[in-house]
DNA sequence: TACTTCTTGTGAACCATTTCACATGGCTTC
DNA sequence: GAAGCCATGTGAAATGGTTCACAAGAAGTA
């Protein structure tokens, strides 16, 4: 009834909750779930069933009145709506601790986000290999980013550099950023940019404790 | 007009946002700025005026008419609302990948929020040196833990363990809890969880270029 | 085929959050 | 001390998101 073409404005809670139910389907399938109501996956994710049927049904039909949803089916709609269900080919800039963890975080890679090339600006790091990667010189960012056709990038640098790099980054065409940096950057209007803010979980929780804020929901 | 005290459920996108706002209060000071207005912050953090001062209203009002907000003040409010004005004796749980940037992460530590005791199962980690601490064995989790004092833990574990690791902490009295592995866990009504999915931000960029979903806010 | 059971898909109702708009009051200048 | 300016704090309006409730479709049973 409402086919994926008809553009409507999609919900950023939405479009996380899809990542959720895309874990847990993936969780059912290894389970040998045939099929899945929205109440058992509503379950799962501390939801409402009427929650779950309507984030879906932004993007069609995909269920059968009386049994549920096809595990293995679903799955994939919702790959296809993330678009997970292709390579992205992604540069992650900033070796530190916390690049040089990511490079090995097996979720991404799971997903379809492959890192494919790492850059610092450390003379030590650079030449050293993370993962089968070489780390390259940041030097020649534009330039290598063009060639190995990155189209996202993980940004892991510190603050003070961030937005030198941004502007590089966008330079070299890349639309798409992920920032773990504690910073505003500033990015053309086409650009996406996501920041990831690892502190701000552990102050929610300060204040959930130091308010006895009943918790609800985690994210 | 609307003292602390009175109880009114405060949003989680609004704590969010005092993250935000403290972040940059802390920029601010670093510049010298006396005081600051709604409009200026909004700006820095692409969002309204109106709400700015909204969110601070639900605590108080911290402003003076016709001047704004004083700086290091308001940076004080937030970090008493946040309770992050005390410090917090965070247990890291798993050293491995994840775990072990976290330890070295100084936004943490910047914000009260001490790592204090690390711990994991696998003997080559057990006893060896992070940053001036000691890798305990998890063995004697709760032990420790009650010992240690701590009331926080970030847990770094795989997911296939991370169950039965939160049952454990929670016996040992933790009432928060930061998870960084892909799973939902259980814990009682009254223990506050919060989960971190890096991939989630990685899928949103990507649901974002895939249907060029025009970026509006980052979170 | 008729009946029961189950669960989807979805307008409509409800609730929460954001934005608007303006009265209020502090500060500065003359 | 009056006038002008500025930016807060906040009800009210507008927007956006979630839940309700039910019609309708599929499968199984007799």
């Amino acid at each position: 009834m409402s086919p994926a073409s008809v553009k409507k404005r999609i919900s950023e809670s939405t479009i996380h909750r899809l990542s959720l139910y895309y874990r847990t389907l993936s969780l059912l399938e290894k389970e040998n779930y045939e099929t899945v109501s929205s109440k058992e996956l509503a379950k799962r994710e501390k939801l409402t069933p009427a929650q779950v049927r309507k984030d879906l049904s932004f993007f069609g039909s995909f269920g059968t009145r009386g049994l549920g949803y096809n595990v293995n089916e679903l799955k994939k709609k919702i790959e296809t709506i993330l678009g997970i269900n292709r390579e992205w080919r992604v540069a992650l800039i900033g070796v530190g601790n916390i690049g040089s963890a990511l490079v090995s975080y097996k979720e991404f890679a799971k997903q379809g986000f492959d890192i494919v090339k790492l850059f610092d600006n450390d003379q030590r790091k650079i030449g050293s290999n993370h993962k089968g990667i070489i780390v390259s010189d940041i030097k020649n960012l534009e330039k290598e980013i063009q060639e190995a056709n990155i189209s996202m990038v993980i940004l892991a640098v510190p603050a003070t550099v961030a937005q030198y790099i941004v502007d590089d980054v966008v330079k070299a065409g890349v639309t798409a950023i992920l920032n773990f940096a504690p910073i505003n950057l500033r990015v053309p209007p086409y650009v996406h940019l996501r920041n990831e803010n690892m502190a701000m979980e552990l102050e929610y929780l300060s204040f959930a404790m130091v308010n006895n804020h009943s918790p609800k929901k985690t994210k």
